[in-house]
Order: C-alpha cells, then structure tokens, then sequence
DNA sequence: GGACCATACATGACGTGTCACCTACCCTGC
DNA sequence: GCAGGGTAGGTGACACGTCATGTATGGTCC
C-alpha cells in the first residue's frame, strides 16, 4: 500500500499482477518446453542454442560468441554443449586460429531436429501468446519489457 | 529454419516482444534469487514455500495442499521439502487423520529466514518493477496475464 | 625469452525440476 | 473381510543451471 521507502509492500492491484506473471511465467516455459520434447526432443535450451547455430556461418561459431548471443554464462554453454554432443546434436571442433578457442557446429541430426521442431514451436507460441492479444497490446508488452529490462540492477545471466 | 507458407511467423513487433519478454524473465527470476540467497540463504522455490506456510494455521500443512497453492507437482514437493528439511528450514510430521499423508511445518530456523528475506524481496520486486510501471500499466498487465493464463492449452505444472 | 596476468573453455559439486515408478494407505462393493 | 481401484506421498534417474575452480593458451613487459 504505502509508497513511502519504509514500507515498501505490494498493494493489491500489484501483487495481483505478480502472481499472474509469475505463475504464467512457468506455465508458459513448461509448455512450451513438453510440447517440444514431445514433438522432437529437444528441450527448450536445446531450441534456443540450434537456433544460433542455423543462423551462423557455416553452422558454426565460438562457445564465446554462442554464450554472447543467448546471454548465458560461458559454463552453461559447456555444460549444455557437452549433452548436446552426447545426443549427436552438435559436434565440438577446435580452434586453429586461437588454441585455447573451440567451435561448436550444428550436426545433421541437429539441423534434423530444429527443422522438424521450429514450426511446432512457432505455432505454440503463437497460440498461447499472440493469439490472445491484439498488435497494440503487444506493441505495448514490447516497450514495458524492453523498459524494465534496460533498468540497472539486473543480472545480465 | 524452414519458413513454410502455412506457418505464420512472427513478425518484428511479436518477435521483439517475445524475446524482450523471455530475456526479462531469465534476468528478473535470476536476480531476486540471488539477492535473497544473499540476504537470506534462501532461494526463490524456499521462500515461496516459506510463505504459503507462514501464512498456514499453526505453520502446518499436508504435503497436497502445499502443492495445490504452489501449483507445484507433488513429486517437487516431495524433493523439496526433503532438502529444506536437511537445513532445518521446515519438519516434516505424520498425518493422524490419514495414514498415507504428511504435514510440512516450518521450524524456527524457516520463520527467521522468510522475516530476514521478505522485506528485501519485496523491495527488490519493488525496485526492479514496480518503480518502472505506472499503476495503470500494473493493472493492465494483471488483465493480459490473467487473460493468457486461462486460456486453454497451459500446463498447470 | 621468461615472468606474469588475462582469456577461453572445461569440470565437479551441488541445488533444482520432471518423469516414471513405487509403497502404503483409504474406501467402496460385494 | 477382502478385492480392486484410487489417493498421498516418496524415490531414483536424469536434465538443467550456478558457482568455484582448474588447465591451457595468448599477450605483454622487462
């Protein structure tokens, strides 16, 4: 209720809204997330880090540029590279160039699999999300998220 | 990734808000988790628990009932009760009405937790979002995750 | 060219979440 | 009373994410 710095807690209007998107938050992820595992296996990071890998050259690029591009940290990356490889998804190739460098490179197996989940995936969202609101509505989501976002004191992940 | 005429992409505006929204989620959830593991030694999944329990008669309640108001599943529960209970943030108790169930109580080391962590996630969530929005886009926002969230085709995971 | 520090990436330990499955108990119908 | 099916909860295997740390290479200064 009170706004003052002393007693800064939710009044009804916003705690509402943060249940809301806390919980929507989940159940979006966790669907989107079966949907596609049932659809082609692939988890939702596994998506995201195919995606990059499509849109590079040559189907490949540095584990640094990849944790740039997803905003990860650069162990997750290995970690999640190192079970990506264990599937055939993609493969690890090394550096010439820098010796301490390593190249991750999409696979056929992998290039099979986003290609089979992508428009599966599209669809998804579009029908839990788009589907639901109007091109104002998400001008608008934009900008907000966009706003909070480039506030300071976020972890960057 | 295949663009095929019956699937319909996601033009800029849904694009940007979608990936605005997504990268916004990872950081927001990232930040009050690491804020209140520092503040508190807790972390996100500990303090929603804490609270459902502060706010149970007696700090008590059966392990269902505990799922149904987190919309947990019960096997996460289960789990993680087990490893609040081995820092000795909660007590798990036997059920004398019904034999198959369990009560979850949180202990005096779980109550001096959440009261050292709830001021500072409040101000966090404050700070982090609420400062940024006006109270009409708080509300407005409520009704669109409300709107998305009972649609169907969402895991109530 | 050797000391020194930074960078690129990997790894181990651990907390978290899901799925599949298990056990123990309750309840109803006979 | 007991057979059959549903319910409460726990467990094991495994994927995911973070933190702290390790290892090898690169670059710089003397």
């Amino acid at each position: 209720m009170a706004k003052t710095n002393d007693n800064p807690w939710l009044n009804d209007d916003e705690q509402h809204m943060w249940r809301q998107w806390m919980g929507l938050d989940a159940e979006l992820l966790a669907t989107l997330n079966r949907e596609m595992q049932a659809d082609a296996g692939l988890s939702n990071p596994d998506y995201q880090v195919l995606v990059v890998l499509t849109d590079s050259e040559e189907g490949r690029i540095r584990v640094s540029d990849l944790a740039a591009s997803l905003q990860w940290e650069r162990s997750r990356v290995s970690h999640h590279v190192a079970r990506m490889e264990k599937r055939d998804l993609v493969t690890r190739l090394g550096c010439p160039d820098d010796g301490r460098g390593a190249f991750v490179r999409i696979s056929e197996t992998g290039r099979a699999a986003i290609e089979r989940a992508a428009p599966g995936h599209v669809r998804a969202v579009r029908r839990l999300v788009f589907d639901a609101l109007t091109a104002d509505e998400v001008a608008q989501l934009g900008e907000i998220f966009q706003r909070l976002r480039s506030r300071a004191g976020l972890s960057t992940g």
